[in-house]
DNA sequence: GATGAATGAGATTTCATTCAT
DNA sequence: AATGAATGAAATCTCATTCAT
């Protein structure tokens, strides 16, 4: 028989399981291909499913997206996780490559990636910060920069990943060049002061 | 009745031109406070005209977008128009900035901006080459630096903006002195190629 | 030009008017018909309009049975108030049968009619009130029966309503002879208080 | 008890009689507070069973709701044959308390509870006709009273318990004794005339 | 020319019922 | 026999667009 603890976070039967990944790949693809605005129905009729099983497992489109969501930001969690390896001081670089260029891969849900789930963010956040002052010890960054500096970073490669995602060259390559090249030491310091974190965390709690 | 024909060289009657004014300015103030999802009717509300009214001057919402569209593209060349005035080949500088402020005053049209009007965004071009060739010549941008990375640069603007757009302190001043910091003459040059011009076209010719 | 005060009860237009009135009598009709859980889009078709016309009168369908049953409230408050016209204290008893026959023809929204609507539901009351007193005044209704026992013999007429609006015969007339003859003076008190005021409006504030 | 399950002919494992206790009780419950638009699968959780275990031993929502129906005329017919043995002709005032009292913590079968399952509501008329003899018998109601006369007295007082479901106290206890005064023995007749038999008969034959 | 009511095709979401595990 | 995931047909409601007034 069932307990209620066993409610709480049971694991999902096997077909359960596979049905719920085949919507979620349904729904990066059909996002990918037409927008957040693509229909529900659309998603459940690529996954090959009905219209209930779909809101079996998210209960509402935004949870669908809220999922997407989720799933770039553990990938993102997990780049930096493994930039931390690099030698050097040099896995921020390598971080916010290869974050942009998952990003390129999942599209379809930028829209909303910089907007919810705070909790996530919250960690990849912390990384980030390691990965800078790595950065910063090994004179690949200079030493005024901060970690809200990285956040703005990663919110400006959305408009290029949104404007550019139909070129076979990725854009937004050479871009990041040219902010890496900004965040060098140098004798020029930057006169606008860097956002707080408060501020940071103001903008994700109030989630369009 | 009137041909299509009319509509082209006869001007508005006063009271018509009023009323087209009125409706874009709604549309610009809802879509800045509820996105571009906002309804065709709180737009003509707003105004304070009739559907037919509005339907009369712009015969789709996408037309409606599409104006606002070009009354910021005239905007941003009207800018870099003036920014070839500076001296010392700061234009360019003073254009970014101008620009960005621009954008966080309308940013309701801001996802559909690099999509869309290809006639204006090429006009714009011709004054960014100017802007950067002056630059250059200033010493103030490296040399390999070309017009697609500015066209870039203005790209990526969007995602900040947007993120940011409720914040008091605009987030994006800080970041354009890391990215001008990053064009700055420099020993390291860039790995990676520029976008051709040829490919940022084939991006604004296949809008969404 | 439409000033914002025309906006507050601007009359229909007539056809609008004319659409708003089919829509009420083809709910009523179904509503009798196949209950409350009748769709609305049945509504729509056997009013003949579409169903964005019946949700521009009605936003809701709750607001469309709402509708219904303040109609059939303003119509018991109009048979109060002739009622009172009746000679000999018989006021009452002729507002009773009134509004019971009233009622089964209206009976799709018997099942919301005691549970919306205050301000009309007390309005009535302030008619009933008087019928009262004129009833015990003539000696038709023992004193110790209050307002309060009225609207409970109304609650439950509903009952018998729905239970019969099949037969030709109504049942309920009979019944309520049985109900005024208990209302009439004898040596025999009740034994059980009349529900307070408060509590009958404790009751129409929790609607369901 | 069970004497549903005899008809099928084989006893229900022990097991399998405790789920479908278990199902009754808690649509009891659920339709209780939320009256019979609640869901089958709320109804389920409540019981703590699977979809499949429940539509095992009622094949279809309404029969759920049938089956609760029965139960309470059960409980009905059963204090009907108690209140036979109240002395002095009373039995038929007990009754009409008793059922009433049991339909306010039986209320979410109420809309239901005339509109269906012909076989127990005769079994309770044959009572309900000995009671009212004994009443007549006794003078505590007047000979011209018919036992449809009582069949519309409990039809009637649905409508209270349904508006009052939520008071403390019941409000139905007064108005049945006015109904009572209404029967007590009387020079004034009844003017209308009794619904007949085969009329009651028709309307529960016709069930919704 | 202006108005805003009407349209009706979807969009999202729910739920009784079935069926694979 | 029991479970609960899957189904898909509604249901309610929205909104870009048209058209009678």
């Amino acid at each position: 028989m069932t307990t209620h603890a066993d409610l709480e976070r049971r694991p999902l039967r096997r077909d359960a399981a596979r049905n719920r990944d085949r919507v979620l790949a349904a729904a990066g693809q059909v996002f990918d291909a037409r927008g957040l605005d693509a229909s529900v129905a659309d998603i459940a009729a690529a996954a090959g499913v009905g219209m209930g099983t779909l809101y079996r497992h998210f209960p509402t489109k935004e949870a669908l997206v809220d999922a997407l969501v989720r799933d770039v930001l553990e990938a993102i969690i997990k780049m930096a996780e493994q930039a931390l390896e690099q030698p050097g001081g040099t896995g921020l670089e390598h971080f916010l490559h290869a974050s942009a260029a998952y990003q390129t891969e999942h599209r379809g849900c930028l829209p909303r990636l910089w907007s919810s789930d705070h909790e996530l963010i919250r960690s990849a956040r912390r990384y980030i910060a390691r990965l800078l002052t790595e950065a910063k010890q090994s004179g690949r960054v200079r030493e005024e920069v901060t970690s809200t500096d990285i956040t703005v970073i990663m919110w400006s490669i959305r408009g290029i990943v949104e404007a550019t995602h139909e070129l076979a060259t990725p854009a937004w390559q050479r871009h990041l060049e040219i902010l890496l090249a900004g965040l060098r030491p140098s004798a020029a310091r930057l006169g606008y002061p860097a956002l707080r974190q408060r501020q940071v965390d103001e903008i994700l709690s109030v989630s369009t």
